[in-house]
DNA sequence: GATGAATGAGGTTTCATTCAT
DNA sequence: AATGAATGAAACCTCATTCAT
């Protein structure tokens, strides 16, 4: 009476990784549904099944890695409570992330690409900007509680978050552009000191 | 029976700014040959006697913007001699190149997405890391001249130069997003903040 | 362990009562069988439990449609002797078997389509046109029979069916178009009227 | 200066010939475009340069179709000003139009499936309906001419309009069917003497 | 018996590129 | 030198059919 039960949700997991591994090695534009299908190891009608078109693939890989990256961060920052602590963690699980699945990084600038607002309206990836505004609220929150506890520097904490996102994204990139070395720890840490030696109120200074 | 008088160069760059116009409106990937000559008001032929194939159109609108932005940095920072001077104005520089043109902002990380390398070996622009590392390359090198200076704190220059970089990248990616104001003064000045505050000797710092 | 019963015979009828709402909506091209499985509420698999294959659906329910016409048509028929109220029967007969369910005449069409012998020795309802022709020599029987009665003029008796069911055929189409009412009662009085009054012998004639 | 210089009408046509003998060797549903251009000694690309998809194709042959067959009619009936004659003529150019080119009367009744409006409110010939209405109402004023000339009975003229139409129509069906010759001269006759003995006064007959 | 997940052959469509004029 | 009509390789996508459960 029941057909062939399948655990929808994990085979669609499984060909979004090996989608993933495809854009890294082909770029967002170029890959083919064919090699996506063979990479997964399905047929291409399979991989219709699951996405119904080429931009549904693409947007539901998105999707999964704004989940995936949310809920990483909240997993790192959750528990803590001392803002400076919170952003290096947060600095720090975004380079962990990325760099934990090469395909990822190489990939995040086609993404980043193709979620750029066009002139005619349409962009493919229509929820980054708004996952983005939404990520700069949440790190100027984290600097405005800094401000509150007086740890942080009276600043335009949005100005604030804007350049800390900035600073990840930019290295992410010489990252995948092969010109700084994709060690997490150690970009964390530079970038995490160039952020809060700008924004730490140092000892010797007077508000 | 004189053969028509063309300047053939700037028939070139008339392409090459419908060119850009073009992969703002459409994004890099997806673009077509045929927008591009409608844009430029060429004939498809035409098109083809000045970039033999669509790559080359790609590889040659890089290449201008290359080229452009460098003299344009270039006369923004040539003058000075003080690396504090030298490193706003260059920041400075970046976003005044940028935001002259909204159609480059647009279609500059479809450019950093196409540079990336890739795993199978090809990457459209090839050029694009090299010259990445010549501009890291460039800005260590006011940063050494800062420290030498005793302007600047003693850093790892390369690292300094590479973060600064990023910012830069990284706000112009947001502005692209609209998810920052596109103040090319405005950005300059927080972001040349940031980055200095983070670099250079405060006053009531001892080496 | 008894099999379930099934009662095949009824469960056809109700897929090919699906199949023809189904061929109605979309056309006799570009129906799907996931449709008609949709519309008749069995599983895909069900479907080609009962038809083999699409042509196999789309014959069976043609043949259907015909046995269905002919069981009609008899029983109007039957027990009529009169060779004039006969011919006034089939024709109110077949509208009022077409317009009884609107799905039937917006796909006759269809079938008369794909009943016509192409080119190609291929038609996938091979079975219509022996079938026309058997009506044509039923209908020629009648009109022999009404011209041995000397109710007829001495016509082409095989001409004049053809003719009759043209007429029938025609209507039905603009029923179909919609630019004629679909009232059975309707046309097939005019229809009969039309066909008898140039077919019957007026009182004031001579043979 | 300029390009290659054909005559895109000329092609158009040629390109519409060649698929109307592809519509009749493999029916309207089932025919494939590579068949078409294959047909009209042109590649795919060049196909779609003059009807840009397949659906486009099928229309644009069928307009040309309507166009012709008014044409043809409008030549045939044009001088003539006895209304019996005018129907005479407009039944015998309907036969001799379609019987000219064997390809049309096989593709006829695929047109018409194709034109019957559907459940879904979509109809691939939505202007088949329309011609038909104008056709009805062209032969009923033919027929209200008729009347007013005292040549014909008094009638409903839509009503005898319809069924002249419909009789044409389901004898073009059986000529395709090949269950009647396919003799323009000879159905014309037939046709036209039984629609016009059902109409015409008869000499002996009192109004 | 019933089901629907899986499949891939096959069709439509796009578009970079060529080349006759 | 300039053009755009012609082309076909290559990509997307559909859907009839199968078969494990």
């Amino acid at each position: 009476m029941a057909p062939r039960i399948v655990d929808k949700r994990a085979k669609r997991r499984l060909i979004q990784k090996a989608a993933l591994k495809v854009f890294a090695r082909t770029g967002l534009s170029g890959f083919k549904m064919i090699d996506v299908a063979l990479a997964a190891g399905v047929g291409k009608g399979t991989l219709y099944e699951y996405f119904p078109s080429k931009d549904d693939l693409v947007v539901g890989c998105f999707e999964e890695f704004m989940i995936e990256f949310g809920e990483h961060a909240a997993a790192a920052v959750g528990a803590l409570t001392d803002p400076t602590e919170q952003i290096r963690r947060l600095i720090g699980a975004s380079f962990e992330f990325c760099l934990a699945d090469r395909a990822l990084i190489d990939t995040l600038f086609d993404f980043y690409a193709a979620g750029i607002p066009r002139r005619d309206g349409h962009s493919l990836l229509s929820q980054l900007a708004p996952m983005y505004r939404r990520m700069i609220a949440q790190v100027a929150g984290i600097v405005d509680a800094g401000i509150a506890r007086k740890q942080f520097r009276v600043t335009d904490s949005r100005a604030a978050a804007s350049m800390i996102l900035a600073v990840v994204d930019g290295v992410m990139f010489q990252i995948a552009l092969q010109t700084v070395k994709a060690d997490a720890g150690l970009q964390a840490e530079q970038i995490s000191d160039m952020v809060l030696n700008g924004l730490v109120i140092a000892n010797n200074e007077t508000t």
